[in-house]
DNA sequence: ACCATATTTCGAGGATAATCGAATTGACAG
DNA sequence: CTGTCAATTCGATTATCCTCGAAATATGGT
């Protein structure tokens, strides 16, 4: 993952109701929902949450998908995995903050 | 954490000088830097970092102390495993999100 | 073709964020 | 107390984000 991603993807969780959204969607599983039941499920207008939703889809956080009437939004968890995977690689990279997670305390990585 | 703490944090770091003042204070370690010297290595002028240490700062990422005439900046490393440990737990609960990490694939939390 | 449903796009508003030079505060030496 | 260095706050500017009603688009039923 490039910084670049890392950025937009922290970005799109540092709102409110974004936050709301992907967790609503992460609770819903694999089926994903579709948008008017996650307006309705975090109490936001169809339109606000329409923008919040193309932002998430922009960086690449959830995934959009036509089912009859309906637009089924679904999590992409390798996308958060891997926005998990650059933060303690990135931002933790050879200090203590995993106890036993993507970087390693005692052994740093090369430099 | 909360999830007000949660979007500060993530606010903070979803921001292309701030996401490099941070690793570079990762980087340093347990001395930390004084504000000068992160000015100098990341190349912004000393009013604009100042901004961006004071976010950093309010979002409970990073410590400051005075040191004579410097005053040294310190990534906090608990802050940012909490993080991590609220991405976990509360965006992947339940779910494959991480392969081996806070949240479990099979056993649910408790709910 | 027509209507109903589901969702998005448009448009305008107010709010917040980022930038950086200039002026200010804080700490120390002489 | 004066000078100097380090860092912050101020002020103004520009840009971006958030909100939400109204209008437009897409899909499917009759």
């Amino acid at each position: 993952m490039k910084a670049a991603a890392a950025i937009a993807a922290l970005g799109a969780l540092a709102q409110e109701h974004r936050l709301a959204v992907f967790r609503q969607l992460v609770q819903a599983g694999a089926d994903g929902m579709p948008a008017g039941a996650i307006a309705a499920a975090i109490g936001i207008p169809n339109s606000s949450l329409s923008f919040h939703l193309a932002q998430l889809r922009h960086a690449g956080l959830i995934a959009q998908e036509r089912r009859h009437r309906s637009l089924i939004y679904r999590a992409d968890y390798a996308a958060m995995n891997a926005l998990l995977d650059y933060l303690t690689e990135n931002c933790c990279a050879g200090s203590a903050c995993r106890p036993n997670g993507g970087a390693l305390p005692e052994e740093r990585k090369s430099a």
